[in-house]
RNA sequence: GGUGCUUUGGCCGAGCGGUUAGGCACAGGUCUGCAAAACCUGCUACAGCGGUUCGAUUCCGCUAGGCACCUCCA
């Protein structure tokens, strides 16, 4: 199998993957909390993540996704004090907890499927793993680093760090994560500050609250991952992702969490992906920048000056690197649409080369006659060259998912492509092939980059007929040099968005 | 305040101790009845100041700006 490399945040270096068992895959993600739209920031883990899993898969390995939905348990304001968030909502919506959780969770996934992530294998809910829960917290209690207090257990930080050390991910010592810590009012139920909670006392009010040894109350936010990644990954598997805000304290609890219970960190390469930002700062409800993928997708946003598609958004995603923070903008965006469609258009004459593919084109000259002799070399195709650009294109993806490498190589093979079309170059049968694959397995397979106009089904096939029409008569006029008319044709579609290209073979049309 | 990251051409965004990333935009050309598309060509940048080196955008230090985490966040 072909050699992976992935940062690992707890080594802050890039190491070569090795599968805890041979050929399989464990990758646990942490999903959204469901009590609002999904947003823009969702995308990126949502994107990232579905191109590893791609990328894996391809590669051969049988991959157990596990992505969570936070149903219960994440707090606002402070981790153990605040109000829960899906409980709020649904207080101000007046509806069930479940009600809201129910619909963020649809709205969620068909967020992800418009932008062509694929569901992950288990999509497990923490209200749905109350038991598991309590039963973690039991093992952490019996291991001797938690205490009640009050009805509530907390995760006993100091002793922990003194046996384990605390920090291991986010390289902070304890002495720092003190100095960082605010002192909260209402926190005299724990022995210090940096402790977290692991099942918390309900107050009257509460409206979320299961049955525990300790109190009827609800599980705290990091438990979850930690009880439904050993569950359903083993005690201990490869990878965990997330987004970086998660790196301190999420996962650095959930490693805790594990050690405390079963003796083993738990997971052996951590991933995490980078923000997007909007104007240079991360998004966020407070800051007025917050733009939901409905609205994206529709253009409704005083923020943005058009509707941009799901596959745009993906395609924007893709050409920066997940590791660094991804800056939203219209112009952006923009330059991304375009760039997609090139993309899209190639994948098309692609597959009309390949039709005719092993018929030498009539016209074809001999190799010297046509080269710019100022021209790069790059033009001249060659076996060898379409197989070290498919070559780049793997290696590019297995360092570390570096898709934006990955696409500048995929841009060059489109290059090829064009040119063959132009009859600038000849591609043989195999380059063909070659192209073919890179098309099908990474730009179409991998990465997931789709024809989004192609998707009407129905309606297409009888826009395709209604447009043959009309290409024949302006094929009639044009033989009667009607020019009047065929211009006025072209020029009407046009106006309804439909761009006419008069080629060497013929007329081709497609819908802006 | 603590910790970490970052600063690339008009915009987005890779990368590396010495060789053109790529996309978008822009300009010129080829093709075409015209146009569009496509193709070719041009645009060669790495915050500032020092240092290491035969050579630094790439390593080190300082200065300036930006960001993230430390509080819920993907």
């Amino acid at each position: 199998m072909r050699e992976l490399y992935i940062t690992n945040s707890l080594s802050r270096k890039k190491e070569l993957f090795k599968p805890l068992n041979q050929g399989h895959v464990g990758l646990y993600v942490c999903g959204p909390t469901v009590y609002g739209d999904a947003h823009l920031g969702h995308a990126r883990p949502g994107v990232t993540y579905d191109v590893f899993v791609k990328l894996l898969r391809h590669l051969g390995y049988k991959v157990r996704y596990v992505r969570n939905i936070t149903d219960v348990g994440h707090l606002e304001h402070d981790a153990d004090e605040g109000e829960d968030k899906i409980a709020k909502k649904a207080r101000l919506e007046q509806l069930e907890p479940m009600e809201v959780v129910q619909k963020c969770t649809l709205a969620y996934h068909e967020a992800m499927r418009m932008l062509n992530v694929a569901p992950p294998s288990i999509e497990p809910r923490a209200s749905g793993h109350i038991i598991e829960q309590i039963d973690l917290v039991k093992k952490i209690l019996d291991a001797g680093y938690a205490y009640e207090s009050n009805g509530s257990i907390y995760f006993d930080v100091l002793k922990y760090d003194k046996d384990h050390k605390y920090g291991i991910l986010s390289g902070r010592t304890l002495d720092e994560v003190k100095e960082g810590t605010r002192d909260l009012d209402g926190q005299q139920d724990k022995r210090a500050s940096y402790d977290f909670a692991l099942w918390k006392k309900a107050s009257p009010e509460h409206i979320m609250r299961w049955p525990s040894p300790w109190s009827d109350g609800f599980p705290g936010w990091h438990l979850e991952c930690s009880a439904m990644s050993e569950k359903y990954l083993g005690k201990e598997f490869d990878i965990h992702g997330g987004g970086m805000d998660l790196l301190f304290p999420h996962h650095e609890c959930e490693i805790a969490q594990n050690t405390a219970s079963r003796g083993c960190s738990g997971v052996k390469y951590w991933m995490h992906n980078n923000m997007i930002t909007i104007e240079g700062k991360k998004m966020g409800k407070s800051l007025g920048n917050f733009i939901t993928l409905p609205e994206l997708f529709s253009g409704r946003h005083e923020k943005l000056a058009q509707a941009y598609s799901p596959m745009t958004v993906r395609f924007f995603i893709l050409q920066a690197h997940y590791r660094g923070t991804l800056d939203f903008s219209n112009e952006a965006l923009q330059a991304a649409e375009k760039g997609l469609r090139r993309i899209i258009l190639a994948a098309k004459d692609l597959r009309a080369l390949a039709v005719s593919a092993g018929v030498q084109p009539a016209k074809a000259l001999a190799y010297g006659e046509f080269v710019n002799t100022t021209a790069p070399d790059r033009i001249n195709a060659s076996n060898t060259e379409v197989r070290e650009l498919v070559e780049k294109v793997y290696e590019a993806l297995c360092d570390d998912l570096n898709t934006p490498v990955a696409l500048s190589h995929i841009f060059d093979a489109i290059r090829m492509i064009n040119s063959a079309k132009d009859r600038k170059i000849t591609l043989d049968r195999s380059d063909i092939q070659a192209l073919m694959d890179l098309f099908d397995n990474i730009v179409s397979g991998v990465l997931g980059l789709k024809d989004e106009e192609n998707e009407g089904g129905k309606a297409a096939k009888t826009i395709d007929g209604l447009m043959q029409m009309v290409l024949e008569q302006r094929k009639a006029a044009k033989a009667a040099k009607d020019w009047a008319t065929s211009d006025r044709i072209r020029d009407d579609l046009k106006a309804i968005g439909i761009q006419i290209k008069d080629t060497k073979d013929g007329v081709e049309w497609t819908i802006e």
